[in-house]
DNA sequence: CGATATTAGTATCATTTGTTACTAAAGTCA
DNA sequence: TGACTTTAGTAACAAATGATACTAATATCG
């Protein structure tokens, strides 16, 4: 027997954890990005950063840094085109200026409120495919996990 | 809470599934990635990619498109890598000669068996932060979505 | 058969992303 | 104070990625 026939029962794909869900991530991040992306031209981390911003005021890059778990040139990045757009104003910040405080503009703000329902409906289209316990638990998980990796 | 704090608070962050779904998909990715990036080299594309290639004698690109959910320019990028590095043979297709068939190098085939127990050991230790129930909920429901989405 | 359509995979170019180094402001501590 | 370090954010360049168009082989159907 040569050494290549013997590697086809090592790993059974389908149940390599770390593989599917890999593969579950990028399907799913793909397939709610659909809304934000295609619908109102915004990238994933565009998207979050709105978010954040949207739910804390006067907040500034490095909160969003911890907030969205974005590096500090994705953030800087994501504000500069969210501020081009006009969705984000930025003041100056009086305690430490090396810094502004952000905020979502009328536009900003009206851009997240269309995009949070539709975002919420292609989750409901999606977890619809498992049990309510299911449901639960792994959103349940999802918290947690988030929790330990922060 | 001022009324215009309430007013932009209606929607908490954290229990935001499809946001905090996506920040996590990314931080696992990351905290796996380390593995193939940092001590073998490989992306991710080129990690999943060689596993599919692992698993089944004689694949053709077609057939990592389908196991892998990537695209043909990623799968063609990732073989082509793989294959300057000596991982992976390209030999003839005697049936449809615009494409190949692809199989694993002995090195190939080490670099694989090298990078799955420490897959699955970063697996473990992550999913050790939810209790037995909710690991195996987690798994499953990864397991039913992937299905759904394919 | 032969004209046309489809398919597998790749080259090319524009855009995005990651990395490193930088600037200016703030903090530290003798 | 003032020399040194750290921090917030950005500029600039290298590398990765996405989109489109392309080549060559195969499939379809009159």
């Amino acid at each position: 027997m040569t050494w290549h026939l013997l590697m086809k029962n090592n790993l059974d794909l389908e149940n390599f954890f770390p593989y599917q869900f890999s593969i579950l991530a990028q399907q799913m991040s793909e397939y709610i990005a659909q809304i934000y992306r295609h619908e109102y031209g915004l990238s994933r981390f565009e998207w979050r950063a709105l978010a954040a911003i949207a739910q804390q005021e006067q907040i500034t890059a490095k909160d969003i840094m911890q907030i969205t778990r974005l590096d500090k040139m994705q953030v800087s990045r994501a504000i500069a085109k969210l501020s081009d757009n006009g969705y984000v104003i930025q003041s100056a910040n009086k305690i430490d200026r090396r810094s502004s405080t952000l905020s979502l503009s009328k536009s900003g703000l009206s851009l997240y409120r269309q995009i949070v329902p539709k975002v919420l409906e292609q989750e409901k289209a999606l977890l619809e495919n498992l049990t309510p316990e299911l449901q639960k638990h792994f959103i349940e998980a999802t918290k947690v996990l988030n929790d330990k990796l922060r």
